[in-house]
DNA sequence: TCGATTGATACCATAATGGTATCGGCGCGA
DNA sequence: TCGCGCCGATACCATTATGGTATCAATCGA
């Protein structure tokens, strides 16, 4: 008893005449009629009860009509769903990202993918880089978000964006009539550095930055998160080099320079496990780097 | 997408291995495998993620084998019950019967047809002859229990039993010393009769019985039910004829003789829509048959 | 590095399915 | 009442689908 035979058999019912039934399902009247006759054997029971011109629906053949049916619904509603999973076109998607991603590709990203496939649940987790290593080994998240190095091999990644460093000072320091400085036109100031432990990456690119121009940063003040550098520096408690993302937010009483050393800018990337080959990740991988290359770090805003 | 198909996919991921699959289904391996890609074809899906040597599942795949396993199981379901109602195992036969029927075959019948079809669902509604037509007519009850005549030509029947009429007379009456009578010998006895609108055919044949005999029964006493008729023999008030049901229940001071002129006894039939080829209905008169052979009228108990 | 295992491929035989032509039987209308 | 038309069944043929055997390519473990 396979889908097709309950097919014809529910178009023989439905219709009431082996002859309209067969048009609607598109083949000749014999094979139909032999069809609900092998199904009658294959059940050992009589289906139709047929009268010299016209058949009558027995109770078994009324019940396997209402089976058939629900048989049928079931399946193509299986079919169906099983291509809009396989397709991508729904399902289900964790994405870790990190503190920063907020504020740059983030939300174009979700834009763009909520658009293109609506059914697709995204479910979004702020996490850092290590946890999100961890997460995407075990499964708990499809995707992250971060910025390199990431140390496992088991994951694979792609370059999103490149985030410039800019130097921030505040409205009223000499450099902020400029649009353009140097590190070592900084080595003098006090510095609002990003805090080891809250942006170890970022603190630890600083610092390279610093002592390749030939000084040790004066720390003033640590911070951990982008708009508290930004805060304290439209404050005036010091100058910061900060990755552009810092323009996303106006703040009071605060000026970015571009940096003419022109630092290895800071990119930040998509990761997956390497054997995942869900069609969701592939989807959201692409809809991603689109929304990157079309995303441009605003230089040096008003 | 067919349910072969989907047993065959099924196997795979229950399995986790093609080998094995196959050797399940009773098919070789590598029409397992082309059929498990005909389906990824078929659907645009890539349902298992083929690794090296091992393959994964995918999510869709998974999907699918949920609702496959779904699908066969209520494939399975709907091809048993089918099964069962087409071969009248299973389902529900509504039985109408006349007043008389309780006190002879139909317990026997009713014994025998649970006995055989345990599932099968009986329901009995007592009603009379006419009624019964009518609903045997509308489909009301299937299969009506019944005395002759019956008018309407769409229904068909067969006798089950047939009933001898006895002569009743109180213990202390002349004739009750004999085992039998003729009604000629009744001619000048009070008689207790069967009431034309509760049982007409009963009275009729009576009638119709004492004036072959040469006589007109003087009625003292009418009665609706057969132990009514019986009680007020016993009670004195006169003799009558019966049907032999009456030795069903024992009655005090009641004597029951063979009538000698042998009237026609009273066949009990069963009785049902000419067009009606449920099996069920085949069943049940295939065994009411058999309890009516099986089915013996006491003639003459103590 | 070799052998065993696993899924894929090539090729063939058979079974299943569908199409065309036609039949037998009944009902409707002239 | 006699066709004529409609309906489902049957006979026969072409095509497709399915399954089997032999074999391959690749990988994993000893």
């Amino acid at each position: 008893m396979d889908l097709r035979t309950l097919r014809y058999f529910s178009a023989v019912v439905r219709e009431g005449h082996f002859g309209r039934a067969a048009v609607s399902l598109g083949i000749a009247q014999p094979p139909l009629t032999r069809q609900i006759q092998k199904l009658e054997r294959e059940l050992g029971v009589v289906l139709l009860h047929r009268g010299q011109k016209k058949f009558e629906v027995t109770e078994a053949g009324l019940l396997l009509y209402e089976r058939a049916r629900r048989l049928l619904d079931g399946a193509e509603q299986a079919e169906a769903d099983v291509r809009r999973l396989g397709t991508g076109e729904t399902g289900r998607l964790v994405i870790g990202f990190v503190r920063s991603t907020p504020f740059t590709i983030l939300p174009g990203i979700v834009v763009r993918f909520r658009a293109a496939f609506p059914d697709v649940e995204l479910e979004l987790r702020e996490m850092r880089n290590p946890d999100q290593v961890k997460c995407l080994e075990n499964g708990i998240i499809d995707v992250g978000l971060l910025r390199p190095p990431i140390s496992s091999r088991a994951l694979q990644m792609v370059t999103l964006i490149r985030e410039p460093f800019l130097a921030l000072v505040p409205a009223d320091h000499a450099l902020a009539a400029r649009r353009t400085t140097t590190i070592r036109q900084l080595a003098a100031e006090p510095f609002v550095m990003y805090s080891r432990a809250g942006s170890p990456l970022i603190h630890a690119r600083v610092m390279e930055m610093c002592r390749r121009a030939g000084f040790e940063p004066r720390i003033a003040q640590y911070a951990d998160q982008i708009h508290t550098v930004a805060s304290f520096v439209g404050a005036g408690l010091g100058v910061a080099l900060s990755p552009s993302t810092v323009t996303s937010f106006s703040m009071p009483g605060l000026r970015c320079l571009a940096v003419a050393d022109k630092p290895a800018p800071l990119p930040v990337v998509a990761v997956w496990r390497t054997g995942n080959s869900s069609v969701l990740l592939r989807n959201f991988t692409r809809i991603a780097r689109e929304a990157a290359s079309s995303w441009q770090p605003q230089e040096l805003p008003g």
